[in-house]
DNA sequence: CTGAAAGCGCTAACAC
DNA sequence: GTGTTAGCGCTTTCAG
């Protein structure tokens, strides 16, 4: 593997001045600068970021964190965060917990070891002991829903009220009037924020019989607890779960009872993505653009990297409802 | 942020000490380990890889070169990669090329300057260089179909022929005699593997009228390749596709002209994953396993940097079919 | 069983 | 406009 040293010795300059050409962090004349190019491509050259980062103290790297990379809603926040840190020249690491709060403590441990600038922490389930390591080690962060805001942290904060009006609205206007929300468990404070939205919300409409029930963020989570919610009398007509892989569940348990969905049940899943572009029939869903998140999260940490002491701002992400194949007037009304 | 002196310092050792203590490369007595690791944590210490690996001269970090995170195909392929990685305690960091092949290039130097040791290719679009430059900077790589073994080069070989026979059995048993093939740009040797397959196949079954058309490997290819194999007359009664992206883009299309799955055209992908485990109603697909091609991609590039001068093997990766309910009887059978 | 010290490849302050 | 050089934080050889 080729080194700066060498690079020097071929273009007949110092090693400094090769670094500088590279960087353009100081103006060389424009035949020296040449001559370095030319070593450079001649010995194919490429610059070792182990020892740029160990003498800049700190790595070029930004973490991620997400619960689940193969789930569409990471997965395309996944891609707009990393073409956007590509724009700055950053690569991106991500790490991914499956919904174990112990995992994400120890990816971020291995974060701090790479030294990395910045680290967005993405997912639903929190070890409440990360932030503060984060914050002894002065590395900034951007959060999901978790309120935190000021120096070296950066907070996204997805409005679920909006989409989940909308959503209710929508089941209301339908003809609905018994509806039931898949929540996750009450200890994360992102999820938490969900199932009071939704309680809010059908507070606000007297005629809206609404039922709540918690479970796992899983598709077997969200497979028994539409079990438990279907065995209701009478039965609600319409489901709403906190994410899309539980709306997956929900349909799934409705399949395996000869359901058909949307005419014997609607469901209404948040978060989906991906899958709105790609399947048929897709899933009704409360949009959260996870384009916009990626790219939101990305320059949030950059935006702190720029000036330490700034301290992180929080951002609001609007939601919406897209309109799929997954609802209809409840079966009553039929 | 806490280094190695500081440590040493507050355990009153030298640094060679606490080195050899974290990495367990040399036997120190048990009370001056104590010591160490009481530091250790006193001052949460965690150790900077980039200056481990620069006085490795190699990180610990692989590259996995995919095309698009966000495909459940690849999504799957690199968690289960990156959880083999942590296994052996490697990161992963991954780059997708948005199925572009000067970005796989691009993608390969960034990891070259971040001194990988190893870089699991895993796209369908090669630039031809890609496996040169890795060579000369003595990079362990492991390819997909493209068939290069040797030293510190891998392959997986994914048996398309057997899942594709299978599929179009299956087709014929249902009584389809007109099939079409949506495949890849030819110059990709991986698609052309595939496209390959499929008419080898087909020529084995003489009353089967076998199409093929090459598209882009994306959703709209797919689209608009399906609008002309279905402007043929006859019209073929089920299409298969390189990918599961190209199948719902054909899936798509028949959607849009008002042409039922399966009743009024079958359809079958390869490459689906994920959606088969949330969807409904999910394709049909050739299954490719994307956890084993994860871990044999990641086990393949172990080992060969076990013993470097060993050389890489060649996996096969059997594939076979998964049947959902994206096909039927042809109409005229109906 | 432990320590001193020479690097690993690059950066940036300082000198010319 | 360019070179010299002292680190950055860790590993590892060589002496003790």
């Amino acid at each position: 593997m080729v080194n700066i040293k060498q690079v020097a010795q071929e273009a007949g300059c110092s090693t400094a001045t090769v670094s500088y050409v590279m960087n353009k962090t100081r103006r060389v004349r424009p035949e020296t600068a040449r001559r370095v190019m030319a070593a450079v491509s001649k010995l194919g050259y490429s610059m070792s970021f182990a020892a740029q980062n160990l003498a800049a103290r700190h790595s070029n790297i930004m973490g991620l964190v997400v619960s689940n990379i193969a789930n569409p809603f990471y997965s395309e926040l996944v891609r707009s965060f990393q073409d956007h840190a590509l724009l700055r020249n950053m690569d991106t690491l991500v790490m991914h917990t499956n919904f174990d709060p112990q995992r994400t403590l120890a990816s971020v441990q291995r974060l701090l070891g790479l030294r990395v600038p910045g680290v967005a922490v993405m997912t639903s389930e929190m070890n409440p002991t990360v932030p503060e390591l984060l914050l002894e080690n002065e590395v900034c962060a951007v959060y999901f829903d978790e309120g935190r805001v000021g120096p070296r942290q950066g907070n996204l904060a997805i409005d679920y009220r909006a989409g989940i009006q909308e959503g209710l609205e929508y089941l209301l206007a339908l003809g609905h009037r018994r509806v039931a929300f898949i929540g996750g468990l009450p200890q994360f404070p992102v999820l938490l924020s969900r199932r009071n939205a939704f309680l809010e919300v059908a507070a606000a409409h007297p005629e809206l019989a609404a039922l709540v029930t918690d479970a796992e963020f899983t598709l077997s989570g969200a497979y028994f607890a539409a079990a438990k919610l279907l065995a209701a009398t009478p039965r609600p007509t319409a489901i709403m779960t906190a994410n899309d892989t539980m709306a997956f569940g929900a349909m799934h348990y409705a399949y395996d009872q000869g359901l058909r969905v949307p005419q014997d049940l609607s469901i209404i899943g948040l978060d989906n993505i991906s899958f709105t572009e790609y399947t048929q029939p897709a899933l009704t869903t409360i949009n959260q653009p996870a384009e916009e998140i990626g790219r939101l999260a990305f320059e949030s940490l950059w935006r702190m990297l720029g000036d330490e002491e700034q301290g992180g701002r929080n951002y609001d992400v609007r939601t919406s409802l897209v309109t799929r194949q997954s609802c209809a007037p409840p079966p009553e009304l039929a």
